[in-house]
Order: structure tokens, then sequence, then C-alpha cells
DNA sequence: GTCATTTATTGACGCATAGTCAATAATTGT
DNA sequence: ACAATTATTGACTATGCGTCAATAAATGAC
């Protein structure tokens, strides 16, 4: 027998309620506070209904951090068609990365949580490959425009690099620095007194440490990703919190 | 009455087992398999005196995150005063934070989840106090080298930057990469083949961007920070495990 | 050395939560 | 109408955190 369609779309449309919920329970009460329990109450449904759709919590976890890197993917691929010009993409793309933590800052959180705690055990390797896709994808996209300023004669790689070597090094730039701005408030009193506005002269330094062509001396990529960020997204309301 | 020697010491000895055990249990079942009844079971003390020594579970890995962070410190310390050259320092102390990640992996991964999972709530003032005081310190450690550069006239930084915010630069690269490392398994098949020294080349990528001279196009700061991890690093065996 | 007082230790207890499963209710197909 | 299938329930087990009255050990006054 062929599954229903309205049952499969009913089965879907409570998935989606449990990880609304959840989401928001997260932003309330913190990862602690999200209990099993908790959901099933506030679903209005018994704890086996819900086990029938995730078999623990770390699943529902994990299928919230996928739904963020889904999000951003996307975002990443709007921002990588911005420009003509490889290097101001690049910039495109970072400014992404900044909308994304500052519009979802619980989809952010959530992948923090993913990225530290061990919670590989128990979740399924459907979504764990999913959320590989997700990773690989944005990485393909953001070195496809690496490759892009290769092609452009912007920018010549050193040897025994490759683009998703340079696109590892931003990766990671980014994701500990909003690390450490999440988790650290005393950062002003300590001398860095605006840390996104460091990010960004950061990243735009390893590119021009790349040789990435035009430096940033020449062009100001702070204007440009301000530009990206209210042109490309700035009329869009947050909808998914 | 003033607290006897012998008592007092007792009591520092059993503090610190208590922290050994909760290390190790930590190794082998990982952070949700780490719980107080099993460091009461083990340690052969009911979970009551456990108590009188940690009122909850995230005292105990916030004092252990401040066992490795001190321990980070002291290996900064020991790298920035390797050379008379500032560059050449800051690549050593780059050399000193891949000998922590590799020597004390375990230490590393408390200080993911510290700066992750929000455990701040339970936690006492005074141990919240000390990591704070431990990161300031490694901090003035490495901006003091950035301040160093430019005396020297190696650097000049650019305007409205500090060296603190140079440092937290090099901050987020570090934690971001080995937080990426550590939780991505398919790095190699995604054509990072060797992060570490993917991160390194960023690292000096990055100081090239600001211009501290001597560039890495004209030193080999990989073998500069091989030298420092055999020679000050080299032959002293990782007593804490 | 004895015993009252202080201090340390214990483990049973209350409460919260993850996950299971036999019993019950609802839906479906004939 | 009713048998077969599927969905839902919530009591139950197991585990873990943190508490606290009861018990044991150490201390010091005499």
């Amino acid at each position: 027998m062929i599954t229903s369609t309205r049952k499969e779309r009913e089965r879907l449309e409570r998935e989606a309620k449990i990880l609304d919920l959840a989401r928001s329970m997260l932003r309330q009460v913190g990862y602690h506070g999200l209990s099993m329990d908790r959901i099933a109450a506030e679903m209005e449904y018994s704890k086996g209904t819900i086990y029938q759709h995730f078999p623990n919590k770390e699943e529902i976890i994990l299928a919230l951090a996928n739904q963020a890197l889904e999000q951003r993917l996307g975002m990443f691929q709007q921002a990588a068609t911005w420009s003509p010009k490889s290097r101001e993409r690049m910039a495109g793309i970072g400014a992404a990365a900044e909308e994304f933590v500052e519009r979802y800052p619980l989809h952010f959180a959530v992948e923090q949580i993913i990225r530290s705690a061990s919670m590989w055990e128990k979740t399924s390797e459907e979504r764990r490959k999913f959320m590989r896709s997700c990773d690989q994808r944005c990485l393909q996209i953001v070195s496809g425009v690496v490759r892009d300023g290769v092609a452009q004669d912007d920018l010549a790689l050193p040897a025994n690099t490759t683009p998703e070597d340079l696109v590892f090094g931003l990766w990671s730039l980014n994701f500990g620095a909003y690390t450490v701005i999440t988790s650290s408030d005393t950062l002003e009193e300590n001398g860095i007194a605006n840390p996104i506005a460091t990010l960004r002269r950061s990243q735009n330094l390893l590119l021009d440490g790349y040789g990435w062509q035009p430096l940033s001396s020449e062009v100001d990529y702070d204007q440009v990703m301000d530009q990206v960020r209210a042109e490309v997204f700035g009329d869009e309301q947050p909808n998914t919190p």
C-alpha cells in the first residue's frame, strides 16, 4: 500500500510543529531545559507519539541543526551570485554569514551545540549524511567563488593549496569568532571594542594575504558588505525565528 | 581556629583526585556519561562527600576547564620568550597552541564544552572569574608580542585597531579550526587534506595581511614552528593527561 | 583516658527526565 | 458491521542530580 498523501502530509506537518516548538523552547529555557516531556505536554500529545517522530532527543537537535544549515546554504547561494567580481562575491558571502548569525541567533546556537557536544552515537545515519551534505554544498559554493577568482587571474593559490583550504581558513575564522563573541562578555573591556568589525578586517586581511585582487586597501569591502546586507537581505523579514 | 594544615592538604588532594577522575571519565564515556554517582562510586566515597567539594556538576567541568586554561597559559608564556624577533615569537605561540591541542586533546574538548554549552547559571563567581583571568592573561601575553612588533617597527596596525583586535583574529581562527577539525571527519575527502598545515598557512597569511615583517614569503615560519615544538616542548612528557 | 562538641561522611530520599511497551483508541478496507 | 491495521496513550523502568537527617569520626577540655 502506497502511503496516503493526507497521512503523510499530516505527519510532516506535525514533525515541523515539533521542531518549531523545540526551537522556541531552546530559546526560552536553553539546551538543558529542552525535554521530551515538555515538548509532549506543549504539543498536547503524549510522549510516545513524539517518539514516533524522533527516536531520541539528539535526533531533534540534529534536525534543528540541519534546518539551520539549509537556511544558511540558501543565503550563501544568494550571496554567491551578487557581483561579477570574485572578491566582492566573497565579501558577499561574508555578509551572508554575518546576516545569518544576526538574524537567526538560535540557529547558530544549535550549530554550536551540534559541533561541540558529542551526540553522534545515537543519531541516524540519514540525518548525519544530510548534515555532511549541507556542509559540503556550502563549501562548494564558496570554493567555487575561489575558483572563479583563480580563473579570472585575481588570485593565485600557493603551491599545495586547494580552494577548499582557503575556505577552511575563512570558515574557521568565522565559526571561531562567533563562538568567542557568544561565549565571552568581556571582549570590550579587553580591548576588542567591535568584534564584528574585527572579524571583517581579519577576513579581508587573510584574503589580502592570499593576494586576492583587488586588495582591501584598494576597495572598501566593508561598504560592499553593508551593501549586500541591505540589498540582498535587507527587506526580508525573519520568518523562521 | 586556623585551618589545620594537614586537613587542608588532604582536602586539596582529594579535590585533585576528583578532577583527575572526572577528566579520565570524560575521556572514556564522554560528557553525557559523566555523572556524580559514578564519580562517587569510583572514588569510593559517597555522593554527599563529593558535593562537599563541588556544589554541582557544572562546577567540576568549569574547574577542569580552568586547569586546561592555566596549562595553556604556561605554554604560551614559554613560547612568548623564544625568539628576539617578534613575528617568530608569534609563530612560537601558534606552535604552543598546536602542541596544547595535540598533547592534551581532552583539555581542548573541555574548553569546547565550556565555550558552547550554557552552564554559567549554576557556577560560582569565583571560578568564572578565574577563567576570565586566564583568558585575559593569555590575551595579554599574545598582544604583548604584537606590541613588541609595533615597537620594533616590524608591524604597523591599521587605524582603529588594537593589538587585541589582531589577537582576536588569531584566537578565532585557531579555536574555530580545531573545532571544525574535531567535529568533521570528512575534511580530507572535501579537499582539505592537511587541516593543521592549512591552519598554519592561514595564520601566516593573516599576519602577512597585517604586513608584519618579515613576511611568510621571506621566512619559513613552518620550520620555525616545528623548531619551537621540538626545542621548547619536545622533551616534556605529557604529565597531565 | 573520658566524654561532650564539633566536623565529616553516608546513603536513602524527592524530584526530574529519557526511553519502552502493553493496553487502548481510532482508522481503514471489505 | 466488523475484522485488521495503525496510531496514541501513559504507566513503568532506569538513571541522574542534589538534599539532608542520621551516623561516624575527630578533636579538645578536663
